[in-house]
DNA sequence: ACAGCTATGTTATATTATAACATTCCGAAA
DNA sequence: TTTCGGAATGTTATAATATAACATAGCTGT
């Protein structure tokens, strides 16, 4: 991993959230990086390698939060709109369901993304904890 | 419907691919609109009421290719990275999967997004016809 | 006529992403 | 050791996508 990837990957796994690439670049001017095409030129890679995922929905990136994902289980994000956070999840059941409707359909699988946006559990019990009058 | 919506509906009918606001924008020039906001409050609005789904995987827009897919299942898009076609289907057993899914974590889902990129099988065959030396 | 609402139009600007080109670094081959 | 070549890096400019802020027009019910 290159210096630069590893500035960005670190940040990235200290975020609670998606980050935009311009989100990195302002964290990281300090160790050097100026310019957006440095933040993704690593990110480009490290998406490339598994250890960082490109969040369709919110234009944004997060570190692999399981192990290996990098088989061939499509993740699944949770995408809260209140807290931001972006849960993963594999499904074995749902991502075989996904590559047969694909393969009885003759189609050719490079890549999928699974994104649901909504409310976070913690969330939905914050809110009715403390409610707004 | 108001006339831009209904202008930017009839391109995006006649497209057979996933059209960007500025496409759309490009495109209707000669009907008055000038402005991207014109373009995006009328696709706002379409896709808020499901005639129009966006697709995040290439920031485009399609009319929907279903009757009546704004019940409550997920639309999954199969977008062809050498045509640039985006098909359109419905999966009950893939919707119900990811809604029990989401239950199981109380998440409370808001907006579902499949999108899945590789080579439709009519792309397929034709490079397997007339492949490249 | 008036108030309130929706749609529309216009200009400017914010956000996300890539092109084009120059430079530096470092290891392998000569 | 020198030199060649690829990978990484840096810099500037620009493309592509999306929204903010404000002004105007038209329509509806009172
Ligand atoms: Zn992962
Ligand atoms: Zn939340
Ligand atoms: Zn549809
Ligand atoms: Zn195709």
């Amino acid at each position: 991993m290159t210096q630069n990837e590893t500035f960005v990957y670190q940040l990235l796994c200290d975020a609670d959230r998606p980050l935009s690439a311009y989100n990195i670049l302002d964290a990281l001017r300090d160790k050097g990086i100026r310019a957006p095409l440095q933040v993704y030129r690593a990110l480009a890679k490290l998406v490339e390698r598994g250890a960082v995922h490109r969040i369709e929905s919110v234009n944004g990136f997060v570190a692999c939060q399981l192990h290996d994902c990098g088989g061939n289980e499509v993740s699944i994000f949770m995408l809260c709109t209140q807290c931001e956070r972006a849960h993963e999840f594999t499904n074995i059941s749902i991502d075989s369901r996904l590559q047969s409707l694909s393969n009885d359909l003759g189609f050719q699988v490079a890549h999928k993304v699974i994104e649901i946006t909504g409310r976070c559990a913690d969330c939905q019990t914050a809110q009715t904890a403390a409610p707004k009058h």
